[in-house]
DNA sequence: ATCTCGTGCGTATGTCGTACGCATGAGCGT
DNA sequence: ACGCTCATGCGTACGACATACGCACGAGAT
């Protein structure tokens, strides 16, 4: 018989361990001392404050008053850590109107904004994880369910919630860098002094007509400009 | 007087020095040894083929036939590495159709979506960096010059742009994981395992109706379909 | 012949994730 | 009341990794 190391990899019927303990219902009421919410919790409020790069093993111990040791009897590793910072990060999805399926999409693609915003280093997490864990999935069935009524297809429905999330993912990546602190000097500075008309006119242009100079109006706007375009496609497959 | 440390951060006007390397016109013909041109193609390869994890200092010096610490002598540090990297793999843009605005971002758009899948890392080294390199910024050029011709503002033409990039970038990145080895057992299977019903109708439907199944007609399709949502948005903001 | 400087690199340091195994104490059966 | 068992916490140790520092060597200039 085996001596019983805490959460290795014994199978357990092709599912792997991690999403297993995202979907157990019942749990745990959290005793005493360390328990895996009180970590992924001071493991969420530490990547939101300073960064996925500043959230160590031994950072975080240091937040709940234990050794860095500790922290492995209730999690496997870092990354089964980000597993369950993922699931638990996003929170529940939003209520959506029931006047349609375009407002719903709006209320759904805002929200959503609002958990990049919250927590940027999402971004940088589910890079290269697909979705299995009940918090994000929960979202996907909240927008997909945005649809319902439609005339479009499941596949099709599911193309453009990933049409939506891809866009929302991609402004709250541009937001996220435009927050922390540019290159050092602005932006717009630093393209006006690379980018010169004869070699790249079409950039040049944009520059000089101040696309690139925050503007007083400009912070929700193309948000809202992009979402309007993909969101008038979607109505153009409708009414076809 | 200073010790010449070689690459140290003294000012050079403002404009940090891996931008002005890299905006340099005269390119040093690579002579004898290190140089680095050689040091970033091959660091390129090593992503290319075994992922951005893959890549450090020592297996890229052991690729080289130098010592790690050699490196130091022409790139800053790995952070500067990955800068030279982001502006050399892409290569340059692709010819675009002069018949319209359209079939021009279309060209576009799979090109682009050719480079993400032929070097995946660029986008885990993207986020959080604003392009700001000569190959990146004749991408955007290109693509912004796709639009010319058209009524759009130029905001208007670099937010289609940026939905345009956004919406590539997510379908590689989509493809990206699901190429390396989905997370052990296929997606479809772990999908349907989990959710139920009850608590995830939408998604339930979804799965059901084989969204999540791998079918053979799969994997253009749903970069085409987006990008007709996309482009069929802009077509609306054109003929208003 | 000497001086200077660009280039390569050996050594060392601090950080990080984590394997391994001991210690402790709570709950349980007797 | 008394030991048994086992979950929990953690001290130590190890192998990456990025990179600071300073020496060595050789080519071109004086």
């Amino acid at each position: 018989m085996r001596k019983a190391r805490p959460y290795d990899d014994r199978v357990t019927g092709e599912i792997p361990r991690t999403l297993q303990l995202l979907w157990e219902e019942p749990r745990r009421p959290a005793a005493r001392g360390l328990s895996r919410e009180r970590i992924v919790a001071a493991a969420v409020e530490i990547a939101d404050s300073d960064g996925l790069g500043a959230l160590s093993m031994s950072r975080l111990a240091e937040r709940l008053g234990s050794a860095p040791m500790s922290l492995y009897r209730h999690v496997a590793n870092k990354d089964e850590l980000l597993t369950f910072m993922l699931d638990a990060a996003p929170g529940p999805p939003p209520e959506l109107p029931p006047d349609g399926w375009r407002p719903a999409l709006e209320v759904w693609a805002r929200a959503l904004r609002g958990v990049y915003y919250a927590h940027p280093w999402i971004l940088q997490v589910t890079a290269g994880r697909p979705p299995l864990d009940p918090g994000q999935l929960s979202w996907l069935d909240s927008g997909l369910s945005a649809m319902d009524g439609t005339s479009l297809s499941h596949a099709q429905r599911f193309e453009v919630l990933m049409t939506v999330l891809n866009f929302v993912r991609g402004e709250a990546q541009i937001g996220a860098v435009l927050m922390s602190g540019e290159p050092e000097g602005d932006y717009a500075a630093l393209i006006a002094h690379f980018v010169r008309p004869d070699r790249l006119p079409a950039l040049a242009a944009a520059s000089d007509a101040g696309v690139f100079t925050p503007g007083p109006d400009d912070a929700g706007d193309s948000f809202a400009f992009g979402l309007t375009r993909i969101l008038d496609g979607v109505n153009v497959l409708l009414t076809e």
